[in-house]
DNA sequence: GCTGCGTTGTGTATCGATACACAGATAGAG
DNA sequence: CTCTATCTGTGTATCGATACACAACGCAGC
């Protein structure tokens, strides 16, 4: 039963206007400029408005008339709660939010779902600016975004279409821990996100081609390669399993499955820390030593990668978020992929030597 | 640098419009009713729409005219990162999102700094109805959000003003997790959430007057208590300890004290997951067996206490989310306070005997 | 006494779309 | 051949506020 309509109805500040016995303006500047008005007739608002029971300019007409409506909308590539069950996505938007709350603007999570109507509410929806979070290249609402000439930006995700992009570069940062990862290695496995949005769970080897779809997936995936290939190490001796979801579940299903299975590896680097712990409690179910039988590496340096003394590449999520608020609420225009991150070496890799 | 305009300027409908030839309502109806329309005339539309770069109806005056904007606003009593911090209000924002999305609607968190203003914030925010988290009984946004006379409904919160309230009876659930708690306590302590928006820390005896102006705070307060004194013991005997904030390392920081103080506490019982786990290291620091030296308990089941086999009381938090996302976009009206919960006991109590 | 300036109040046009009622066209029924 | 029902297109009033320009007023300075 959709909500008919506001029962009693809403006064309007011409209303209230009337009953305080002024004109409307001054109506509107007692809420929006109280210095452009005298005490004595701001009295006369507060009282009447009071008594109406008029809570204030209406939000929408306010939005119409001054083309701003106080709020910064996020879009997820991904249903609408990952914002609250991804850990990652979690860091990412407490970093939009801080900036939000400190300019008094509402933070908007647009209802993606999959479908294509995706793109309609883009459009419709009453925001500011966009910020996107880490998608595909041919992500449908990449283009609606695009489209509503509002300010935007992408998170690590595809350049083009105009939007800037914030982020690390992924593929020197993937080489990095892949070194650290890989230091003893014969038989390493990626343990990937998914390729693109189709989200297949799969074991692909070097020589496979691989055309990742989303460019976070691919960026790691090449700086992988690069500090395998680096190592001396012939590139088609590195597999690569997707999994379809970021959770610890899923790396733990897969990983055992890998360890368990003919050629079982002796390195996993994981694009997540959540992926990586999965990958731990594998380990340990399989009774395999740490870092002795196998090495592992995180990303992200979740809390809960430095209870479990995972190796990890740090970065800040956090701020990340926040550089993409300002530059979507047109306070910034200078986009950077050259955030700072570090590799924490930890328990779960050894040192050369 | 605010952003001045739009440029170049956004097109209008009626601009539209004319450039295809057809008046203005034929436009809205392709946008909004597209089976109104001939195939011949939306063809003409949308040739117009992609020529002159229309993203569709603009969002506000949308908004404006049918008097639904497509949000759902959601206040938390606390700044606004507090929502991706704090996985309580994760999981039960999960659920919200959850309903947001099936129903096409976004999810609007409106920013809250504690500041006098935030009244205005609420009373700013293009909405269609308000969820309000967890606050206390004087929190001045809840007359904000009764002002504004759209649905509303409180998480868990301070009953009055007109709105329903969802939640669980957290009187009759600490009781029964208390009594789990207490089997074989002689000096038993509460790790509690704050009292009042004051925040303060401290350690108060039972025979102190706990006003605490947190419904949920008075109301798990009063369940230890009655689980405490039907077990025969004086009232003035069981402590709380306050914590200013709902994290781990708050938890573990003033457990510890307390372990290490003259009177150090044999069970604990802690209004959260996150204190216990932080409380749960604290024993650990002190070198305390469990449950032989302390018992503990938490609340809500997260997955972490899983993992650390801790006792707690499950609830659904994320089905409470949905509960409410769906009264405060007006398709339900039935509130209730009777979720269901119950006491998971796992390695961190005894049971009788 | 006149000019110039800061303060405070007001009227009007406008932001961009949609609800509603109505009109013309087409088609099927009798 | 008329009458009703369905489909499609349009004109107008309206949603509720604010930007802007202007007017009235008091007062200081010369």
């Amino acid at each position: 039963m959709k909500r008919p309509a506001d029962n009693p109805k809403r006064p309007t500040l011409r209303q209230v206007a009337s009953a305080a016995g002024v004109s409307p303006m001054t109506v509107s500047y007692t809420y929006s400029q109280p210095g452009r008005v005298s005490a004595e007739a701001a009295a006369k608002v507060r009282a009447a408005a009071q008594k109406l029971g008029y809570p204030g300019p209406h939000p929408a007409a306010r939005g119409l008339r001054r083309g701003r409506v106080g709020t910064l909308g996020v879009v997820l590539g991904e249903r609408l709660s990952y914002a609250f069950d991804d850990p990652q996505a979690a860091r990412f938007l407490a970093g939009v939010s801080d900036v939000c709350a400190a300019e008094g603007v509402g933070l908007t999570l647009v209802p993606i779902t999959g479908a294509p109507t995706d793109a309609q509410r883009v459009a419709q929806a009453a925001v500011d600016g966009f910020v996107v979070w880490t998608t595909s290249d041919d992500d449908p609402v990449l283009d609606a975004v695009a489209g509503t000439g509002l300010p935007a930006v992408v998170h690590a995700g595809p350049h083009g279409r105009g939007m800037p992009v914030v982020g690390i570069d992924d593929r020197d940062a993937a080489a990095a821990i892949g070194q650290a990862a890989f230091v003893t290695a014969r038989r390493p496995i990626v343990l990937s996100f998914p390729l693109d949005r189709g989200r297949t769970r799969q074991l692909l080897t070097g020589s496979d081609v691989v055309d990742a779809k989303f460019p976070v997936t691919r960026q790691r995936w090449e700086g992988f390669r690069d500090a395998w290939t680096r190592a001396g190490h012939p590139a088609t001796q590195l597999r690569l399993a997707v999994c379809p979801v970021n959770h610890s579940a899923e790396g733990e299903a897969f990983a055992l499955e890998l360890l368990q299975g003919a050629e079982p590896p002796d390195a996993i680097a994981a694009m997540s820390d959540e992926l990586a712990l999965g990958a731990l409690r594998a380990a340990a179910r399989a009774g395999l030593r740490i870092p002795d039988d196998l090495t592992l590496t995180g990303w992200d340096d979740a809390d809960a990668a430095a209870d479990a003394g995972l190796t990890t590449l740090a970065q800040s999520l956090r701020d990340q978020g926040a550089h993409c608020a300002r530059i979507a609420l047109g306070e910034s225009t200078d986009a950077s992929t050259r955030h700072r991150w570090h590799v924490v070496e930890r328990l779960t890799t050894r040192r050369p030597h």
